[in-house]
Order: structure tokens, then sequence, then C-alpha cells
DNA sequence: GGCTATACTTTGAACACTGAACTATTTATA
DNA sequence: TATAAATAGTTCAGTGTTCAAAGTATAGCC
């Protein structure tokens, strides 16, 4: 759904400055606009190999239901890899993938420029 | 409401690597976490003062009462600007405040990554 | 009087997020 | 034997967000 590509940047490109286009980003950035995408795409950079309970606890307030989906949709979008150990208590791990490190790198300036401008 | 600060990352930290805390960014994160945020901003910061139709053309799809919330938005939190003319028809034009340029700073690469990502 | 242009607002329906309670499994404790 | 603990989730009803489409206000032009 929502496949309208071009038209839009190409038609004001016309009369605009320098517009690189920024609008068919679709996929990518709407995933990161969904809640918390961006933290635990960070936190999970941060603690390296990271279990679900420990994510759970860096975020506080997350339900449990979001925070599920919001991995299952950073592991579908190939940001996440997802581990899972056939043990009881069961042990799920999640990672970065090559992408996600990618991504992680452009998102931490931002988070930590976000954080400042929070006391200030 | 959703008043419960600490405890989070405090109470993982002591068995994390080292984590910086990126859980209480509260509004600034929700904010851009919000649909079409990062981009709008992004674009404003492209096309200079922009006005309101213009910005609608550039987004395909964005809903006009989802694109004012979100101009709305931007506008309380001090990231972008409005001026308003009095003529008939109206004139508004939107541009980033200071601290919208420093954001824009730290957006451009992540938009522009997520643009090769989506082609890749 | 009716049309055009701009920057929105309003409405009802669809989708996203929330808190709280619940699931399955095995080991540990009473 | 019964109960609790631990992990990684899922389910549900209620609330908040976003949607598309239609409507608002104003003044100049035909």
């Amino acid at each position: 759904m929502s496949d309208t590509p071009d038209s839009a940047v190409d038609g004001a490109g016309s009369s605009n400055t320098d517009v690189d286009c920024f609008c068919p980003l679709g996929g990518v950035m709407d995933l990161l606009s969904r809640r918390y995408a961006m933290q635990l795409i960070c936190v999970v950079g941060a603690i390296g190999p990271a279990r679900y309970g420990e994510i759970e606890e860096t975020f506080d307030g997350v339900s449990s239901s979001t925070l599920s989906t919001r991995l299952d949709d950073l592991v579908e979008a190939e940001i996440l890899a997802r581990e899972q150990y056939a043990e009881i208590p069961p042990r799920v791990e999640y990672e970065l993938t090559d992408t996600g490190e990618e991504l992680c790198q452009h998102l931490d300036p931002l988070l930590k420029w976000a954080e400042k401008a929070q006391e200030g």
C-alpha cells in the first residue's frame, strides 16, 4: 500500500533550490519513526548481544508488547539479528547486523545530541 | 504521566558494559519518532523558508491534518519557526531555528543513508 | 453571484501503543 | 507433592495517533 512514488519532489523540484528528494524513504524511515526504534538500535549497539530482559530494563516505560513488536520489526528489516538458545528458562539474544551497525553510527550522535538538548 | 524516571538503566547498569543511558530522552526523541518529523526538519532545512503548500507537495502521502499537527509540534519545540504574513490568500513560512539547524545536521546523514539503503 | 488561491480544521474510521494479566517450561525450595 | 522463580514473550480492552475526504475563511477577478 501507499505506492505512489515520484511525482512529489520532482514536481516541486523545478521551483526549489536543491532538495535532494527525501520522500520515497518509505521503509527505513517509517520504521525508525516508530516508538523506541532508534533508542532500541543504539541500546543493542551499546550493550552488544543483548537479552530481552536486559533491553526491557534499559527502557523505563515500554510495554512488553510494543517492545516485542519493535524487535520483530527490526529483525525483519535485518537491522537486528535474533539468536535463540534451547535452554530453560529460555535465552534469546539480539545483536546488530552490519546494516544495524551502519545505522547505529548515524544514530548515536543524534541521541547524544538529544540527550544534551534535554538538559539545556 | 509516565513519570517513573531512574531505576531503569541504573539498575541494569551494574551488569552492563557501558550504556550511557538512552532512556529519559523523552521529549526530543518522542517528537522525532512521530511520523514525518525527521523528514520534515530536513526538508525545511533544504528549501529554506518553506511555505505550507510547498512542504505538502514535497511529501507524497501525508494527510494535511498530520502535517499540520507535526508542524505545530516542531514549532512548539522551537525546532521550527513560523512566520505568518497578513495577506490574502494567506502566506505562512516555516524556517529552522538554531536548534533546528543543529538537529538537521545530525539528521541529514541519516536520511541520506536511509535513501541509499532503500535502493540497495 | 461564483471561482480561485492558501493554510489550515473537522470528522469518522483504521491503525499503533499501553498496562495488566497470562502462557510455557524446567529447576529449586517447602 | 505443591508451590515459586525465572525468561521471553502473547493477548486483551482501552486510549492515542494517523488517515482520507470534505469543509472553513478571506479577498480579488470574471
